[in-house]
DNA sequence: GGCAATGTCTACCAATTGGTAGAGAAATTT
DNA sequence: AAATTTCTCTACCAATTGGTAGACATTGCC
């Protein structure tokens, strides 16, 4: 068949790259490769997408819609301090479980020499800052621990990177994660949370 | 000068690579950019390592070196609890600080599709061993809070990564940390810690 | 001084990379 | 039905990749 089907090759192209590139990096995915997974050719990603790193802009471009989306959702329900805090990594855990591919390119796009840094900017950023003026609001009102929101944050994204990550790894080594240990790993990281943002009484 | 100076061109080589890896990645790393980067030619590379993947483990394993060493270095002192954790914490974070370019690789080494897995395993492994059977034994005596003791050092692990790696975003964008900057991160990381660690009444 | 070992280099090479040019099939518009 | 647009393909290409072969300079040993 030639010339068919249309655009949802556009989006197939997407979901493919996302997981590629978090996956191997944006160094290590080549785009014969990508096409070969595909099954089609290289060409026709070029067709969609002008250059390579036209592609991964817009892989993180879709990926950040996706984290936003999430964000807004846990937001949605209006719950403050130490709640609201949950109710946003708990939605952020699920979506980190259900597509890890997503934080797999996190990762690669928060690479400090990334060709992403423009992204980075101009698509987490705003994530970011949103998440940073929240905690600083909430521990003025002291309903969390106050210490520099930046680097809660910091400390908040990285710890539900790693555990991620961590289930990523196992998945590698052949250890299919249960659902079991899932719910376990995203209690023991609620405890932990909940054990350092609670503020002193 | 020819087949001269002898082998400090191996150490040298050593160095620049580990900064070339953690900082761009094992594929994104060519060795002919790195021989550039060294004033020499690949071949001179191939020479001390007999492919590209021979120099990744060589470096790998001379990195562990400098983790393991500041592991040994902290856990000397014989501290217990919390304060042992502080210890290691500290001294990790003082390597990071010193040479970033280590936890960077170790950010590479733990990629799930990293060429590497096997170093992984090799090298890092026991020190996450030893790390872990730690935590355990420190719960077991109720000197830390109660918890999974592999998740909580995941935990530890991310969190003291993801600060560095903050610092090194910072140093990119322009932003010289200053070392007032870096020794209040460290205190801040510190309270985040204790708040998250010391058990419960 | 001769000679083997060591260390660095020049000269290549096949494979892979991202990217261009343009042919040709199918679908859509006229 | 003809013309045009949309989409995927084949055929290339120059640059870069990791790696081989071997020349040649330096060093230290006899």
């Amino acid at each position: 068949m030639r010339g068919v089907a249309g655009s949802d090759t556009r989006r197939r192209i997407l979901d493919t790259a996302l997981t590629a590139f978090g996956r191997d990096g944006y160094a290590g995915t080549s785009l014969d490769g990508l096409a070969a997974e595909l099954g089609i050719r290289k060409q026709t990603i070029l067709y969609w997408f002008p250059s390579k790193l036209d592609l991964f802009e817009a892989v993180v471009d879709d990926a950040a819609v996706d984290l936003a989306d999430a964000f807004d959702e846990a937001a949605a329900g209006g719950l403050a301090g130490l709640d609201q805090v949950q109710a946003i990594v708990d939605r952020v855990f699920r979506l980190a479980v259900h597509r890890p591919q997503v934080l797999g390119l996190v990762r690669e796009v928060t690479r400090p020499e990334s060709p992403t840094a423009s992204r980075l900017g101009t698509r987490i950023r705003p994530l970011y800052d949103r998440a940073r003026d929240f905690l600083t609001r909430e521990m003025e009102a002291g309903r969390i621990r106050r210490s520099d929101p930046a680097m809660l944050l910091l400390s908040l994204y990285s710890t539900v990177v790693g555990m991620v990550t961590e289930l990523e790894v196992q998945r590698t080594v052949g250890f299919e994660p249960t659902l079991r240990s899932t719910v376990m790993r995203r209690r023991e990281l609620m405890r932990f949370l909940r054990a350092a943002l609670t503020p002193e009484p």
